[in-house]
DNA sequence: ATGAAAGCGCTAACAC
DNA sequence: GTGTTAGCGCTTTCAT
């Protein structure tokens, strides 16, 4: 299609020596004396030779790519997420190939299988649902793969959470001694690993222990407007303390209370499970359980770099410490 | 690296067939009798053959990859434009490379070399600032850009916008019928050819025409915080009606009155000019300059699909209506 | 309709 | 330290 204006056998011509030395020089080699490495060099720049990295994967069997696979580019946990990921990519010299997969023509598995084709060095992971056709895949090769933010249900795979059981746990106890019984939790997808293995299980087992009667479960609360309109149910429900883990849908929740005359915290405390910016805009602001997302995706990478390298990795589930910030979504007593 | 399991030559061997009759298969190649073709389908589904896309891409000189350089991925406005992008890319099964560039060691020229080096078919250009540099790497290439949300200095470069100047000047006469008369402007990057060309020349203008005395140019407020502390400020100068650009900005802005005890909008009229999700959840919801973020990443991702298949592109400029959406931080009077 | 063969631009033994 | 030579896995003429 374009002109590949400079080869390397351009290089290697007017430099007068061979491929292979001018490839040396190109990718660093010590085994290059100083004159021929700087006359290779000088003529790299006259000629404004630049490497075709599609040539160097195919010859190499390393594209220095990642894949990133995401649901949704617009949600601010995954944005968050995905930059400490492009930083530690950066430093490592990968480019990062990015496959959103939300209400798509595209499903998980061909998402994973067209990274795979154009031959990642690796796949960080960070949809929260995990089809059995992506474990089939992830199991057919040998690319490494690192979960962001999620977790299997087998715990085969590497991954980077925190520990949403302990956290919730938490959250749910701080509205607990703030005197509310009649907790609720709101999730988006309940088939979620998260939600299914850790959180709405954490809530149930806190509500049993603590004789708060019948489950306020709300799930596919996906958004602003979701949560804007489930408000009713709750009150109808007599919730008064909730536990939201999208945060834009908690704001819709704290905007409808708002709208409906209500008070936050006093009927109604809040706590949103993802402290992205919007959580801590919105007046009053939202006590959150802070997950650190940027370095979730930044030792989510750099795990992927060691295993891309076949470094040992020590540990292959991190769990990073989260923060319950308390803000004036709660009365916090 | 890792085990290229299957090869287009097993796939050849076992269907009993040449390496190019499996191509042709493999591409949708009309040339192949019905039989063969399902031969062909069947050792493929059997043996799990995927195509190299490295290999194809080679020899092909196509990668059906483009390029999207951006500065920030957690900035709402960058992440909606690229959803745009990213829908209409796999709408023409194009893969995406993103690059982010903020802050970072990573220069603007730099990202743009890294992405001709991979054989991207194409770069779409978000960042606001575009470096003689970058101008260059671009003209040195065959490899079609589009700008999407900015512009360069002298038009070379096909672009997808709105039309900056009337949003801006209908905005600041929005706020001037409601009676105030000391209108100010809040700018990220000074320099970014949409602040420098566009919305400070209409500001200006503007200050002028209606006689508005001395001209209130707010610069390099970047985000929230920046806005929060900026505040003060615009208080000491007596502003009563701003124009900002960047939404984060505009919140940080909207908190800092309402703090101060300020009303808003009957102290201070706030109109932002990147409607994302956090300027319509603030309470007061902000009225904004409603930029179609989707379908601006969306026209700029068809014009390059266009531009990469060298068909005929009408106009290589193009304007997509904006909105002013009328909230509650103005007193629309 | 199908096959043979020449590359695409580079890396990586291996030889010297 | 440097050159020679096979490939990497695929597409694409050009024959037939």
């Amino acid at each position: 299609m374009h002109k590949q204006e400079v080869t390397i056998y351009d290089v290697a011509r007017e430099a007068k020596v061979s491929m292979a030395t001018v490839s040396r020089v190109v990718n660093g080699n010590d085994n290059v004396r100083k004159e021929t490495r700087d006359r290779v060099m000088e003529v790299i720049k006259r000629l404004h030779y630049q490497p075709n990295a599609v040539a160097q994967g195919l010859a190499s069997k390393r594209t220095t790519t990642v894949g990133l696979v995401v649901p949704d580019l617009t949600n601010l946990y995954f944005a968050e997420l995905s930059k400490g990921i492009d930083d530690i990519a950066l430093l490592y010299k990968y480019n990062i190939i990015i496959t959103s997969i939300e209400n798509r023509l595209m499903k998980e598995d061909q998402a994973i299988q067209s990274l795979l084709n154009k031959q990642v060095d690796g796949v960080i992971y960070m949809s929260n649902r995990l089809p059995e056709k992506v474990i089939d895949a992830f199991e057919r090769t040998d690319t490494p793969v690192v979960l962001a933010g999620t977790k299997d249900n087998r715990e085969d795979l590497p991954s980077v959470t925190i520990d949403y059981k302990k956290a919730d746990t938490e959250a749910l106890n701080l509205m607990f001694n703030d005197g509310k019984k009649n907790l609720g939790i709101v999730v988006g997808d309940p088939d979620a690993v998260v939600n299914s293995e850790y959180r709405i299980p954490a809530y149930k087992e806190f509500i049993k222990e603590h004789d708060l009667g019948e489950a306020h479960i709300y799930t596919n609360v996906m958004d602003y407007s979701d949560g804007y309109n489930l408000y009713s149910q709750l009150a109808k429900d007599g919730v008064d303390g909730v536990i939201v883990t999208r945060d834009s849908s908690a704001v819709g929740i704290l905007n409808s209370a708002m709208d409906a005359g209500k008070n936050v915290p006093k009927d109604l405390e809040i706590v949103t499970a993802s402290a992205t910016q919007i959580a801590s805009v919105v007046r009053p602001a939202l006590t959150t359980i802070k997950q650190p997302l940027y370095d979730m995706g930044a030792v989510a990478m750099r795990m992927l770099t060691k295993l891309m390298n076949n470094e040992e990795v020590e540990d292959v589930h991190i769990e990073l410490p989260y923060e319950l910030v308390k803000k004036q979504s709660t009365l916090n007593q």
